[in-house]
RNA sequence: GUCCCCGUCGUCUAGCCCGGCCUAGGACACCGCCCUUUCACGGCGAUAACACGGGUUCAAAUCCCGUCGGGGACGCCA
């Protein structure tokens, strides 16, 4: 694992720091994202944390779903830490600050006070007696191995003004006796041994303890990360404060927040109450492009300011700065019928279409063969062009193609071999026509274009009146793409088995 | 309840800091037209917003105050 420490200074250091408790959420990726843009727009470092200290709701699986959501986006980091293998620093910190006096031990039970957020009361800042008490009660209590949680004693009458400057919001001040005693450390069970005299050894982390505390040793300089967590930043204030004597090279980060997403009813986009639309895997697949998403989610709080949507990420990268990142909440758009916004939609098709076709083709090629086709490298290539602008996310081509890849067309409404204004005779006439010149024309695009018009036009009929049949017979449908190209991939033995096998079916509508 | 944040077309946004160039620009979606062998792409066009009320000013989307609306935080979750 690389040496923080030995970072070269001045270089500013990101993290990203999402607990594992379900997949990898939207917000969160456009956090990461943020995070990464910061950091290689300005030559830093990128750091992912894994922040786990929630035994209780965290798993391995979601560690993996995490993993393969952040690998899926293509974004890359440069050193990777997992909180749970850090308790011995976190436990250090903690007993540093209790030995100067800014915190205390709370014996009140775990929960105790949970419904007192039900009531509209005001604030919670402590529980009655535990702030006050003599360090001596403390002490032999913890001593006979009563559970406590770690508080921050947090300034209170002495009117001390919190105070940083946002990167997006701007000044933010609060007051310390508006702050409550929050807990740096939850209460364990009886200690397993005398080990520590304070009895501190048990209790598991919090969120904002371990989270500074890492951040300081990790010499983190730039905080980026949701809005939900602004006014927490003056809680952090006061841990990285404490912490000064433990990391004196640490300077405060920097912080700057991030609009909200948020559902089309303005609530906070949740796992529980949102489901798959909110994680990423939905959106990989579906056949999303990662840099389309990325695309997407970048526009969701930050601009460009220069009238563009369509912007490659190196682009992104070049231009991102806080100064464009937006303060209100931006909605993501989804209903039950459709999961995806349009916008996001229309950016893949944008980022599709502006893919190579060897690079189509490789996305493509096992998008195919999820669908059971066997979609040779030779074929999908050919059938890449066709398609690119005719699909606007991978799954897409599935339907848009398959009549490149099955033996037979799947049943379609023989009706639709007749043209436009037209009668069955004359479908017929236009099938039997066309076996004659397939039979015997090259299969090359100017070829088949030449020789059919003139057919075309030897019957009497108009070009897009004579295509028709022939692209019904071929295709199974009337929405295909450009007709010569078509045939030209399907290949003469092909087409002339499709026309044969359309012939009958127009014989009982006749 | 307390504290904090936010409020430009349906949505994402430009403009706001440093009032006039804003009869408010772009994009998506929707609608219409054109191109065209179908579909799509592309081109053109239409509809659509400064939350409200006061104030300051010759002039306010832009500055100030208030109201209303929305969101977030207030866990031994992160």
């Amino acid at each position: 694992m690389p040496d923080a420490a030995r970072a070269p200074l001045n270089t500013p250091r990101l993290r990203f720091a999402p607990s594992p408790t379900g997949f990898l959420h939207v917000g969160s990726a456009r956090t990461f994202i943020f995070n990464w843009l910061y950091a290689r727009r300005n030559q830093g470092t990128m750091v992912l944390r894994i922040d786990d200290t929630d035994v209780e709701r965290n798993t391995e699986a979601s560690v993996q779903s995490i993993f393969d959501g952040l690998r899926w986006l293509g974004l890359n980091w440069d050193e990777e830490y997992r909180q749970s293998e850090r308790l011995a620093l976190h436990h250090r910190a903690a007993e540093a600050i209790f030995a100067r006096g800014l915190a205390y031990r709370d014996f009140t039970p775990a929960h105790a006070g949970e419904d007192s957020q039900s009531g509209a009361q005001g604030a919670w800042l402590s529980n009655p007696g535990m702030r006050e008490m003599p360090r001596a009660e403390s002490d032999r209590r913890a001593a006979a191995g009563e559970p406590f949680a770690l508080r921050y004693r947090v300034p209170r009458g002495e009117g001390r003004v919190l105070r940083f400057a946002d990167g997006v919001y701007g000044e933010q001040t609060k007051l310390a006796d508006e702050v409550e005693d929050f807990a740096l450390l939850r209460s364990a069970g009886v200690p397993k041994d005398g080990s520590s005299s304070l009895g501190l050894w048990d209790g598991m982390p919090t969120y904002h303890l371990a989270s500074c505390v890492d951040d300081a040793d990790l010499r983190i300089s730039h905080i980026i990360r949701g809005q939900d967590h602004l006014t927490n930043t003056f809680k952090h204030l006061l841990i990285f404060e404490a912490l000064a004597s433990e990391f004196p090279n640490f300077v405060t980060p920097q912080f700057a927040h991030l609009p909200l997403l948020v559902a089309p009813d303005g609530s906070k986009l949740s796992k529980r109450k949102h489901g798959p639309v909110v994680s990423i895997t939905t959106y990989r697949d579906a056949g999303f492009l990662p840099q389309a998403f990325v695309n997407f989610l970048c526009l969701l709080g930050w601009s460009p300011k220069n009238d563009r949507d369509f912007l490659p990420l190196d682009e992104i990268r070049d231009l991102f700065t806080l100064e464009g990142v937006n303060r209100a909440n931006a909605v993501i758009n989804f209903t039950d019928e459709d999961p995806f916004d349009p916008k996001a939609v229309w950016l893949n098709a944008e980022h599709i279409r502006a893919l190579p076709v060897e690079e189509l083709a490789r996305e493509l090629e096992p998008v195919f063969r999820q669908a059971g086709f066997e979609a040779p490298r030779e074929k999908v290539l050919a059938v890449a062009p066709l398609i690119r602008e005719r699909i606007k996310l991978l799954r897409d081509a599935v339907q848009a193609a398959d009549f490149f890849f099955v033996d037979e067309l799947p049943a379609y409404d023989p009706a639709e071999l007749i043209p436009q204004k037209g009668v069955a005779a004359m479908a017929v006439r236009v099938l039997e026509t066309a076996q004659q010149v397939l039979a015997v024309t090259a299969f090359d695009h100017d070829a088949l274009d030449t020789a059919l018009r003139q057919a075309a036009a030897s019957m009497g009929l108009k070009a897009g009146q004579a295509f028709q049949p022939i692209r019904v017979a071929v295709c199974g449908r009337k929405n295909a793409p450009p007709l010569f190209e078509t045939l030209v991939v399907l290949g003469r033995e092909v087409c002339l088995k499709r026309i044969g096998q359309a012939l009958p079916k127009l014989a009982s509508l006749a």
